[in-house]
DNA sequence: CTCCATTTTACGGATTTCCGCATTTGCCAA
DNA sequence: TTGGCAAATGCGGAAATCCGTAAAATGGAG
C-alpha cells in the first residue's frame, strides 16, 4: 500500500473517515487539506525535498469562502499535479455522478480511480486504494451502466464554446459576430449550424433546448 | 433543546459526526436512518405510539440503489412529513447550492433552518438546531447573498411543466397537441409562447435556451 | 345579471432556426 | 504542382420562434 497519502477534502467529518480508512490499510503518513491550493503547494513541496507523496486523494467541488483560491476545484487540481508528476496514482472521491465529468477524468487526466460517494462508499473507496495501488485502474460498480448509458460522447474545446454561448443566450448570428471579433475559426453562421446540428445529433437531443438540457444533466456547461 | 431526534443521511461518516453534535447538545434519544421511507415510517409510527420525535434533520439527495424507495427524496419527505405533522421542526442539511431548491424549502415546506454542508457546517448546524429549538428560524450567512441574487422567481405548476416540456425537446406545436390531450389548460400555442415569454423575462433569459440553462443551474428543473 | 379585469385564444408579419445542396477553401499525399 | 478529400462557407426555402395586436372566454365583485 501506499505510505505517503494526501487527502483534499473540505468537509471535515469526511475526511476523517478516510484518514481513518487510509491509516487502517497502512499509510504511515497522511496529510489533509481542506483547500485545492494548499493541495498543490504541499505535494509539490514535499516532491521537491525528494520527499514526495505516493498518493492523492481529492474530492471535486469546494465551498467556496473568503479564501480565493487560485485553484477552482478537483479537476483542476488534477489537471495539475498530473501535469507535474504523471505517476501520481490519484482516486477522486466525489458525490459528483455527471457522466461526462467522470469520463473526462479517467481519460483526459488518467485517474486511477473514482469513487461516489454514498452508504457503502468507505468500502468501495478501500477497494479502489487497492486496486490502484496494485497498479490497476479501478472502476465503481455503479459507474459502468453510467457510463454505458451515455455513450460518451467527446468534445473539443469549439464545440464546448459552442454550447456555452447558446446557453448564455447568444444567437447564432451573435456567435457569428463575436468569434469573428475574438478570432475563433470557423465562425461562419453556417459552420455554426452545422456543429451544432451535429451536436444535437450526438447528445440525440430534438431542439436545442433539450440539448442545453442533456448537456447541463451530464456536467458538460 | 429537543430530546428525540431522527437524522437522515445517506453517508454514514456524516451521518456519524451529525449524531454527535445532536447528543452533545442534550438530546437524549437520536435515530439514523438511511432511507426516506425508513424515516417516514419511523416518525409515524412513533408518533401514533405518542412518543412523537420532536426534530428531523434530513439530508436532500440520496444515493439510489436496489432498494426502492417510495419516497424520492429530502424534498418529499419533508412535505409528507409537514402535512403529517405541521409543528414538527425540520432542518435540512444538504450540500445542494441550488437557490430555488432552498427558497422552496422555507416558503412552500416551511422548514426550520438550511445548513449547507462545508468547511465550517457543523459549527453552522449547531447553532441552526439551537436557533430552530428556541423558536426561530435559522438563515445561514452564504445563503442571504444567494437568495438575494436570485430574486426569487415563484413558479405554479404549469410554468414549470413547460419548462420541463422544453427541456425534454418537445416544440411548442408539440406541446399543444400533449396538453389538449393530457387535459392541461391552458394548451394554446398562443399561451404557451405567451408564458414562456413571460418565463424568459423573470428569468432575464436573452432565448429559451438561456432560460433552460438558468433553471438548470438554480435548479428548478 | 352586468361590469370589469384578467386570461386565453387567434392571427400575422418579422426574425431565427432548420436542413439540404452547391461552392469554396485548406490541407495532405502523390 | 496537382488531385483528392474533408471542412468551411454560402444560399434558400421550410419550419419554428418571436412579439405585438385584437378578439373571445373566464371569473369575481357589486
Amino acid at each position: 500500500m501506499f505510505q505517503k497519502v494526501l487527502v483534499v477534502e473540505d468537509i471535515d467529518s469526511i475526511a476523517l473517515s478516510v484518514v481513518q480508512l487510509v491509516e487502517s490499510l497502512g499509510a504511515h503518513e497522511v496529510v489533509v487539506v481542506k483547500y485545492c491550493e494548499d493541495a498543490w503547494t504541499k505535494l509539490k513541496a514535499e516532491a521537491l525535498q525528494g520527499r514526495p507523496f505516493e498518493l492523492l486523494i481529492t474530492d471535486l467541488s469546494f465551498e467556496k469562502d473568503h479564501r480565493q483560491d487560485a485553484i477552482t476545484g478537483g479537476e483542476a487540481l488534477v489537471a495539475q499535479v498530473k501535469a507535474f508528476d504523471p505517476q501520481l496514482a490519484v482516486v477522486v472521491y466525489s458525490i459528483e455522478d455527471k457522466p461526462f465529468r467522470i469520463q473526462q477524468l479517467y481519460h483526459e487526466h488518467g485517474i486511477g480511480g473514482y469513487v461516489l460517494k454514498g452508504r457503502r462508499s468507505l468500502e468501495q473507496l478501500k477497494t479502489a486504494l487497492l486496486t490502484v495501488a496494485a497498479g490497476e485502474r479501478y472502476y465503481a460498480p455503479e459507474l459502468q451502466t453510467t457510463m454505458r448509458a451515455s455513450s460518451f460522447v467527446s468534445l473539443d474545446g469549439y464545440e464546448l464554446h459552442l454550447l456555452e454561448q447558446l446557453a448564455a443566450g447568444y444567437s447564432l448570428d451573435e456567435m457569428e459576430a463575436r468569434f469573428k471579433v475574438l478570432g475563433i475559426t470557423p465562425h461562419s453562421k453556417s459552420t455554426i449550424e452545422k456543429r451544432l446540428y451535429r451536436l444535437r445529433d450526438s447528445f440525440n437531443a430534438r431542439t436545442l433546448m433539450h440539448l442545453i438540457s442533456l448537456a447541463k444533466d451530464q456536467g458538460v456547461i
